[in-house]
Formats: C-alpha cells, sequence, structure tokens
DNA sequence: CTCGTATTATTACCAGGTATTAATTAAGAT
DNA sequence: ATCTTAATTAATACCTGGTAATAATACGAG
C-alpha cells in the first residue's frame, strides 16, 4: 500500500506547501522542477491541498496589501501603522515573525527594530522625499519569536527641513528600543 | 481635428487613470463598460499612456506588500560577504534591487544601509550569540537603484564581551554611510 | 467629396491555468 | 511471476485576460 518512491506523496506535499510559503510566485511548472514531478502532479497535489492558481494568489496578497494601509506611500514602511498624527506622533505594530529571528536563538535580528522606528519615523513627515540623516540607537533588551513589538515616535523640534525624532519600542510594558533620528525632508525638484 | 464624441480622447485617458488608481483590479472589459467605448480602445489608450495590463499591476502590489513583510531577507547577513577576518576586519556588498528603493525617488531605504553594516559587524564577532547594544549612524548620500554599497567594518575596541565596531559604507569613491555599533557576545546558556 | 484621425473589429498567438479522461508506472500482496 | 491498486503522467478541450498586427469603418474639418 505505502509506496516508497524518492519521496512520499505526503513529503513532497510538505514540500510544496513549504515553497509556496516562501514564495507564492511560483508557477506550477516551476513547482514541477523543484520536486522532480510533472505539472499533472502538481495541479493534482495543489487540488487535495486547496491551494488555489498563481494569478489567484497574487491577487490575494495583492488585496490583503491593498485593503490594509495604503493611507501612506506605504509598501515603505516596516510594522503596521496603527495611529498617527502627521508632523507630531504616531505608532507601529511590528509582529516578530519566524523569518525576522536568529535561527537558534528565536531574538529578533536587530535592524528590524531599527527598521520598525526608522520607517515610522520617515512616515510622520509629510515630504515628497523624507531621508534619514543621522540615528542614535539603543537595543535595551531581546526581542523573541511571535512578541508583538509596539514602536512609539513623536517629533521633538525642528530646525528647517530637519526634524528630530524620538521613539520608543515596548514589548508589553519593557522597553527593548530606543532610537533618535534626525530626518530631512526634501522635494523631488531639489534632488 | 478636434472631433467632439460624447467624451474627447483626453478626458476619457484621464478617467481611465482615475479608474485605475481607485481600483488596479479592473480589467480592460470592465474599463471598457465603464468608459463608453470598445475594449481595443482600452488597450490602445493603456498602451499610449504606458499602463500595463492587470495582471502585472496585480503583480507589482503583491510584490510591494512581500517585500515589505519579507524585506530584509532570510540570510543572518544583508549583502554578501566578500572578505572576512574574524574580530578585526570584514567586507560586504550590497546591491540595489528595486524592492528595497522607495517607489517615487529610487532611493534606497535607510534601514538596508543599517542592516548591512550591522549584520557586517554582528559577523565579525566569533560567539554563539551576538546581540546588538547600540548603534549610532550617519546617512552621508542617498543610494540609488542599483548602485552596488561596499560596506567596511573592523573593531577598534573591545571590553569583556562588548565589542566595538566602526563601519563605512562606499558607492564608488563615495562615501554613503558610516555607522558606530557596540555589540555584545553572549554563549547560549547565559541567556 | 476627400483626407486624416479615432475607433472598432478580426485574427493569430500567448501564459497559466481548469477539468476530464485515458494510459502508464511502481511496488506490495498473493 | 502476475495481479492489484494507488500514484503519476499524458492528452485534450476549454477559459481569462491579455499582446500584436491588420483591416474596416465612422466622423468631422477643410
Amino acid at each position: 500500500m505505502a509506496l516508497k518512491r524518492n519521496q512520499t506523496k505526503h513529503e513532497r506535499q510538505q514540500k510544496l506547501v513549504a515553497y509556496l510559503d516562501g514564495n507564492p510566485f511560483l508557477t506550477d511548472e516551476e513547482l514541477a522542477e523543484l520536486l522532480g514531478v510533472s505539472v499533472p502532479t502538481i495541479r493534482l497535489d495543489r487540488l487535495e491541498l486547496g491551494i488555489p492558481e498563481l494569478r489567484v494568489r497574487t491577487k490575494e496578497v495583492a488585496e490583503q496589501f491593498y485593503g490594509k494601509i495604503r493611507s501612506l506611500g506605504t509598501g515603505e514602511l516596516i510594522g503596521d501603522l496603527v495611529d498617527i498624527e502627521i508632523g507630531n506622533r504616531g505608532v507601529s505594530v511590528l509582529e516578530v515573525r519566524p523569518d525576522m529571528v536568529f535561527g537558534k536563538t528565536k531574538i529578533l535580528r536587530g535592524h528590524y527594530l531599527f527598521a520598525q522606528a526608522n520607517s515610522l519615523a520617515v512616515a510622520l513627515i509629510n515630504a515628497e522625499v523624507v531621508l534619514t540623516g543621522r540615528a542614535e540607537v539603543r537595543f535595551l533588551k531581546p526581542v523573541l519569536l511571535r512578541e508583538k513589538v509596539i514602536a512609539y515616535a513623536r517629533v521633538t523640534n525642528r530646525k528647517g527641513n530637519s526634524y528630530f525624532i524620538e521613539t520608543t519600542s515596548r514589548v508589553g510594558n519593557t522597553d527593548v528600543f530606543m532610537g533618535k533620528f534626525t530626518v530631512i525632508a526634501k522635494e523631488l525638484n531639489d534632488l
């Protein structure tokens, strides 16, 4: 009953899910190549697993995005914006997913905390182009897989088109990260 | 010369752009219906306006989103390590891809420079776990799409299990980023 | 009426599928 | 060695939402 080929059907289907998890934009042909089986087999597997075709998957991803936070020129923000008062203060939430942590320790890699705070700081400034000039940051405590990081940012000063922004990131009641950013607002023509 | 139908070509094309701006998931057939012209006309309009077909538009939106979530890759290092002397110095190269830049300006988003330098700094330290403690960084000059950023890092000091690392990132002969990082080496059991 | 632009229609082709039916293969049981 | 059955592959017709190219038609100005 249980056939032993190179891989069992079940193994292959698990790999298929893993591949699509890593990259939902793979065609059946590419998947067939990756898994060493024919295209019809991939189709049957998708059917059994209830996985829709490439174009549907793509659209689902796109619609998620489009429905979510098209407010600012998004795609530019790390984390989800939950509250913002342009030119003043803002809050964003980042949920730590497996691909963001170090393999061994499950600790969030530092640059995600930086990216969340930095992009929130940039989002606060209402200009065509906002660039980070400098930053001073402190990593206070490791953040772990599945934790939720809430970043708070507020503009504390302004000189011409330079803004000074302070951020604090928390997990629960614990501070995990603090940053001071200087960002510069520019218009598209003065580049 | 100027034909006066229900609407001019120009009016219609403006409406077309407006419709797609509001909802990028409209097919040519739906647009034709909305604007009261034939499908071929819509195609010609898109051609003139340089607007890609539905599936391409959908994919672009989806990739923006996907790029945002997974932007900071899965490897532990951002950029490619080209030279390293553990405990002392290292060099990594990062090529700026479309998903790393701001849509409008094609300028590399700051946290990539941070991530490259930070992960290089971490790579220099030979310990089971290395965490960033603090950082002070300066963004000197915008980096553009397709440019190659070379990050140089060296350990300048050490106190117990704290290391002080300075980095400089260059595009060609131009400095684009500088950073000072303090990283802390830990063993797995003392977490 | 005629010229030129705009529009519409038609046709052949493509990717990436769905859905179905049939043929082939692999491997364990007898 | 053959029988059996699931798994796999092949083959075919059809679908959407297009590209690209060409031809036919409408329409208004001169």
